[in-house]
DNA sequence: AAGTGTCCCTGCGAGC
DNA sequence: TGCTCGCAGGGACACT
């Protein structure tokens, strides 16, 4: 599932391979309602002719400033990958947005659970405005006194992309891990300490994720992938994600699942205790 | 304001 | 081996 590490590897990835400066000569949409804005209809011929300025990430979403003044928003949800590739005669699986770019190649956005949505507007404000704090920039005091402010569980508070973007189920778990924190304390229950730890924590698992490239736990076409079809190698440096019944790497004890607001959970119950 | 439930989707792993 | 079944999950939304 592309959190903010994944979405980043997929930036850096896509910069790296020369999507800066590259204009789209061809769009297709495979799937009308991947497209958010404007209708499935009007989108080819509005992203056709623009060369892409930028590429940058805000939380969750890839962010693609284009010539015109228009932005090409894209948020992968679940199972959206995004592939740079040379042409074939064949769409690749899932295809649901294939723009034709003026080097040969194909940027395509494809999805099975069509959960993603796209976005090519004038102000981007309207997609990106309700977005939090980006992990890697806000102060742990900062962080903290929000925390603080606020009276939730703590999973689902960091779950909230308008409280701070980019989180979700996987680097969720690795940092309250990290923090020694259990997911359902109350966010002012915590003390001062405690907030700016699980703040520190937060960064120190996003910044792993994203020198290991992300995180991709399976094999299969549901699982995250660099835009050239290189897997992340997070998965093996994870704490807790998905190690139910495996030994905390802290104490030895096994991990255990719980579900916290209708999200899998996992925790040490000896290292993360609710007091 | 916080919490709960529902919906959107379909690949995949578990169980038989 | 091949089938069925239910889980997985981000975010929008309705409702309590």
């Amino acid at each position: 599932m592309p959190e903010l590490p994944e979405v980043e590897t997929v930036i850096r990835g896509l910069v790296d391979d020369g999507l800066i400066g590259r204009r789209v000569v061809q769009a297709r949409v495979g799937w009308a309602r991947a497209v958010a804005t404007p209708s499935a209809s009007r989108f080819p011929s509005l992203v056709k002719g623009r060369r892409f300025k930028e590429a940058r990430r805000r939380g969750k979403l890839l962010v693609f400033p284009l010539s015109g003044g228009y932005t090409l928003l894209i948020h992968l949800r679940m199972t959206g990958r995004i592939i740079l590739a040379p042409p074939t005669h064949e769409d690749p699986p899932h295809m649901r947005i294939r723009l034709g770019l003026d080097d040969g190649r194909v940027f395509c956005f494809c999805d099975p659970r069509k959960f993603g949505r796209t976005w090519l507007t004038r102000e981007p404000e309207t997609v990106l405005g309700t977005l939090g704090p980006e992990p890697l920039d806000i102060k742990p005091a900062v962080f903290a006194e929000r925390l603080l402010s606020r009276s939730r569980q703590l999973k689902p508070l960091m779950l909230d992309q308008t409280f701070i973007a980019g989180l979700g189920n996987i680097y969720t778990d690795e940092a309250l891990w990290e923090a020694r924190l259990h997911p359902l304390r109350s966010s002012d229950s915590l003390s001062e300490d405690e907030a700016r730890c699980l703040c520190k924590a937060i960064k120190k698992v996003v910044r792993r994720g994203i020198r290991n490239l992300g995180t991709t736990l399976g094999g299969g076409i549901t699982n995250f992938q660099l835009p050239d079809g290189r897997k992340g190698e997070n998965r093996e440096k994870l704490a807790a994600y998905r190690r139910t019944g495996q030994p905390c790497l802290r104490c030895g004890q096994n991990i255990e699942r719980l579900v916290v607001g209708q999200r899998s959970t996992h925790i040490c119950p000896k290292c993360q205790p609710l007091k």
